[in-house]
DNA sequence: TTGTATGCGTTATCAG
DNA sequence: CTGATAACGCATACAA
């Protein structure tokens, strides 16, 4: 005989209870039919999916995540998305977490004061967190992965103990300047300032090529990530006493801007300066010219990232791993006349 | 005298049963001093907190969303996220959402087939939804409205009862075909076939401008809606007997795809063809010719959508409203040799 | 001002 | 094969 719900005020959709008076069964039946967890009686069954249908009955989320103790869900803060880049990496995160069974629970950190408690209370919404790029101090992040959370890094400096998934930037950053310096360009500046994170790792590479040749280049020039940031920062480089002669962009937003820049003054690129970008989003393809860049995976830095992710939620995996994705150098017409040479 | 908790086996986090014990205080005092919801003496209040402190105690969430009945969260189903324009639109949106103190939970239809089960999962997750798009088929959007969910139309055709937030679409492209027609073009075709959602709008009103001026186009032609897509169907499109004199593109990614095969046939555009896109998203003004559009804002569009939803959670509204918002024709030289005239 | 008891909607254990 | 009942973690009438 079933018995009777303990409390009486119902909510919005129809519960278990009335389910498994409908059906004249116990809430117990109700849910093993439901989830096949159990014994049940053919005809039982049909009794119980019969009601199940006739109430339009739908198990709570929060009932059965309180019960089993995880929310499915899994959280991602990033940056920003108003670029494609940010974008196209949230889209692969929510692709493979949605096939692993997981909603995904998103959290902008664009300008944000307190980023910090944003970040704690979506952190008790969720199964697992993905850091993306600088949003989230180091001691924050320390404090969730203590109290037993899952925490993959993505695009940003390591955390002992956490997972890492990020492009390869230092190598492919080597690549591009070999090919800068083998246009026979010698004075480089780079473009937006930043460490910590990816772009900061591309300065080291550049670095190191250059001084692999005896040479150097000033620090980064501080711009904001996005074409006018770019546009900006631009004006004032080229208006300076030496123009350098080609400047390595952050990102390719900045370099769409710099573009912009030297249009604006009547610069022609790349006879009068050669500029490259970082990333291969769409609109590097169309600039005029068109933008030299190196194109980093994008939607697999978010799967992979969510893969990751599930590995540490289902347990399937305890040790810490860190994946280095491959980027490849675009040559377009941006960084100077073609075919010029393979790098040496 | 503080109670037991009426269970032994603690989750991950402490709970409030192990603060209110070492505080000395009840459960019902812990939520109160916490929550701010009924008094409290300040020597208590203070032992309570020193408690909360030591032991590091947060508020499950899922206890709080039992108790309260309610999520604290906003869904939002989407059809892509690829291009710009869905990606500002969902940064608008959760801009907005975060700052009304809403999680916000997104879900991706992009290719997929079980569409209509991951959104009554998301239902179960939120305390409204944004359905962005013909993501979500109308029964099942009426479905979740009979079942008391809020629901916020974006940019698709409406449902009775539903929230509505879009852009104006049949007008600006009424303004666009006579600014066509301005240029001297008579033999208009639209790229991008879609129904009963804004680019459908946008063919409402181009067909009714041309009549307007006694002329017709054909059906729009099919056409995915990227890059690609644009490319491909434009190198069909320009290799037919009569080539159009213009194609007027549903969205800008199609008509980047239509810029590239006009120039893969050694096309000249705006000379040999006019171009035209629609959104105004970076690429658009950095292509070359940059190419000539109408802007709808982006943000502005997701950002409106989770106020309207937030109205309709809170109760703050009970009658449906529609929003459409203002767009803007943006000339620049894909469309032809300027300046040629005002419109009449 | 504080504590008790109960509701919120499931799942799962353990008798029967 | 089925039912009663204890978790799960918090909020909140209501009583004291």
């Amino acid at each position: 005989m079933p018995e009777d719900p303990p409390n009486s005020a119902p909510a919005h959709g129809p519960t278990i209870y009335e389910v498994a008076r409908r059906a004249g069964v116990s809430i117990a039946t109700v849910s093993r039919a439901l989830r096949d967890t159990g014994p049940v009686a053919p005809r039982t069954r049909a009794k119980v999916l019969a009601a199940v249908e006739e109430l339009r009955f739908t198990p709570s989320r929060l009932g059965v995540s309180l019960a089993e103790g995880r929310h499915a869900a899994n959280g991602i803060v990033f940056p920003d998305l108003s670029g494609p880049y940010y974008a196209e990496v949230v889209l692969g995160y929510e692709e493979v977490a949605s096939e692993l069974g997981r909603s995904v629970i998103i959290l902008s950190a664009r300008g944000r004061s307190n980023v910090r408690d944003q970040v704690k209370d979506l952190a008790g919404r969720v199964d697992g967190l993905v850091v993306f790029g600088h949003t989230v101090d180091d001691a924050t992040v320390r404090e969730l992965m203590a109290a037993g959370l899952p925490v993959v890094l993505l695009a940003r400096a390591p955390i002992a103990g956490a997972d890492l998934v990020a492009s390869e930037n230092i190598a492919t950053a080597g690549v591009l300047t070999e090919h800068l310096l083998g246009h026979g360009y010698r004075d480089l500046t780079m473009l937006g300032a930043s460490t910590g994170d990816d772009i900061g790792e591309r300065w080291a590479g550049v670095t190191r090529a250059l001084s692999a040749h005896g040479l150097t280049a000033g620090p980064p020039v501080p711009c904001e990530f996005t074409v006018d940031g770019g546009l900006a920062a631009g004006r004032d480089l080229l208006r300076r006493r030496t123009r350098p002669e080609a400047v390595i962009c952050a990102d390719d937003q900045v370099a769409l801007g710099m573009l912009l820049a030297a249009e604006e003054l009547g610069l022609d690129v790349p006879g009068d300066l050669a500029v490259t970008g970082w990333d291969d989003i769409m609109a590097a393809r169309h600039a005029r010219p068109a933008l030299s860049t190196v194109r980093q995976p994008m939607r697999e830095l978010g799967a992979r990232a969510a893969r990751a992710l599930d590995e540490l939620i289902t347990g399937a995996r305890a040790t810490t791993r860190h994946q280095t994705l491959a980027t490849e150098l675009v040559v377009r017409t941006s960084c100077g006349e073609h075919p010029p040479q393979e790098d040496l």
